[in-house]
DNA sequence: CAGGAATTGTTCGTGTACTAACAGAAGTTG
DNA sequence: CAACTTCTGTTAGTACACGAACAATTCCTG
């Protein structure tokens, strides 16, 4: 009865706390991203991919996509603007949006980098068995939400 | 043969990849964190609770102790003596190190959130079933290294 | 003991991340 | 149609997070 797992009850470890373990595990994710492709961001890259994916979005809709708010993903597109990724304008419809789309050098440069980008899911993944990661991701999605 | 499942060929969709969940996981923890305990970031409820675990020690070790840079450490340090939470004092046999030390306040405010932090833990890893969340915790773990 | 190497803490610059407050445009409803 | 509401993007402020460069101190080794 009195192992701890209670959560108002027993001895509070702070590395065993799952958000700490999860901010822990992101570090190493994003080590290994920096060291594989040091000219883009994690959430650069997200965003250009998505928007590859996508072919064109709004802004906050792209945020959305992505998981950024509407002030993150600001930031994150002037950068990729400034570095001719991604190309913005006016939406003819509605005259708030951004709309956006990727250049062809973004696109070049998204394409280019997918090799990589699967060899960086695997390397994060790599201190677990096939197995197991198939269902860490599954388990790690639930916690996500959404 | 052609799954997908191979790290350098096959489609690449970013909602499937670590990275993303990752942090995706990370943002639903920071926000209950956030609901919970809003007059402490999670940062800084690591860095208390490391130091009561400790109940002394270096900033820099402090820091290699909750996952943190020395510039990273230094910020959260800052701020919780501005609070009266944690105490500094040079150190007697090393001229270099800062001696840090909870205040009797920050071993108070520490003791009283314990129950919430326990509760944080627990509703961040409620989408899962109490046998998933410990296999969980194991994966996530060895992903996280060190 | 002297001189190079490692450690400790600081500062600067860049890049997420989120809250709050705001302006303008679009949609909704009485 | 006019008031209300929602949605879009922007700005300001705070707080991680990390690389790089730096000074002071301590350690180590010849």
């Amino acid at each position: 009865m009195n192992d701890n797992s209670d959560a108002t009850t027993g001895s509070y470890r702070l590395d065993d706390q799952v958000g700490f373990i999860l901010r822990r595990a992101n570090q190493r994710h994003l080590a290994l991203f920096a060291r594989d492709i040091p000219d883009l961001t994690p959430t650069q890259f997200a965003a250009l991919a998505k928007l590859c994916e996508l072919g064109q979005a709004s802004q906050n809709a792209l945020g959305r996509a992505t998981a950024m708010d509407a002030a993150t993903i600001k930031g994150v597109i002037d950068r990729l603007r400034k570095r001719g990724l991604v190309a913005a304008r006016r939406d003819a419809d509605d005259a708030r949006r951004v709309h956006l789309s990727p250049t062809k050098q973004g696109q070049q440069l998204y394409e280019a980098l997918l090799p990589r980008a699967r060899e960086i899911s695997k390397e994060t993944l790599a201190p677990l068995a096939q197995q197991e990661a198939t269902l860490f991701l599954q388990l790690l999605e639930k916690l996500a939400g959404d």
